[in-house]
DNA sequence: TTTATATTTATAATAATTATAGTTTAAGTT
DNA sequence: AACTTAAACTATAATTATTATAAATATAAA
């Protein structure tokens, strides 16, 4: 973890901006919980635990950020809310996400899937792509384990 | 057009849904600027030209409703707001969408580029994969032949 | 230490969306 | 055709997420 938000510091450092104990705590956040996809909103009462007196918008303010500085990406799933999620340390492209219709759970799938699409997109559009993103709606094994217990 | 809309209007009552004035210019408006991905506001601003007296809640009831039937599909592209996409007809999936960071121009395809990677998200992922998102950001052929000219 | 700049907090403002109350419209029934 | 019921509508208020602002604080440079 050390050795991460080093590495990010540097990161900040590089564009002249600070790693203030309020930005730290706010990565520490986001990679305690790598997993999740949290709202700003998430974020901030989590940050608040650590250091309660962060207001919500220097939350924002790292956030976008970090966002801008492609640490983060911001994503939104339709439910009205902008998340954010650490991209891997090396990672040229945003992971894909496989969003479940029953319960809500949201995967990442890390491997990058679409190299031959973008491959295509590329050839055949003339469209210089940068990055991508990528959710699929379905249901995830679980829910489909429940279903088939349910119907028989 | 009026094939369309007659489409849609069973897809509505065989779900006793009304179409009722106030969709069906709704769903005018999408029809005439299907290329276009309009937000709520710009719906609404366009379905007024044609019926003054609608109100804005009502155009987001409907495209909410529109949206249930997968007769649009909603989109957010980052920017804070939900824009509203028609599906073609008899379309399985929603399209994929071009977004240049120069520009901010949409462009749009069409045709299912994910087939193999929906298998190998089924096969390997066990996840059943009913619908999916793609967004690629990067330059559009325009802004490239800009830049191009630009730097030399 | 002094100065300048970046960043923060607290709060107000904005913008998108959703909820509510009362009214209108339409469909089905007698 | 009048009556009844439910759906849908308008107008507006309320809510929620996000952004902007002003004053205070911290940090780095001179």
């Amino acid at each position: 973890m050390e050795h991460r938000i080093d590495r990010i510091k540097k990161q900040l450092h590089s564009q002249s901006y600070k790693l203030t104990p309020q930005r730290e705590a706010t990565v520490r956040v986001l990679l305690e919980r790598e997993d999740d996809h949290l709202s700003a909103e998430d974020v901030y009462l989590l940050v608040k635990e650590k250091a309660p007196e962060i207001g919500l918008a220097t939350v924002y303010r790292t956030l976008e950020l970090l966002s801008e500085l492609k640490i983060v990406d911001k994503i939104n799933f339709g439910d009205g809310v902008s998340r954010y999620d650490l991209r891997k340390e090396g990672a040229k492209h945003f992971h894909h996400h496989l969003v479940c219709t029953e319960c809500g759970s949201v995967e990442e799938i890390e491997d990058d899937l679409l190299e031959d699409v973008e491959k295509i997109v590329q050839n055949e559009w003339g469209f210089q792509v940068k990055d991508h993103r990528l959710t699929f709606h379905g249901i995830c094994k679980q829910c489909q384990a429940v279903t088939m217990n349910a119907s028989s």
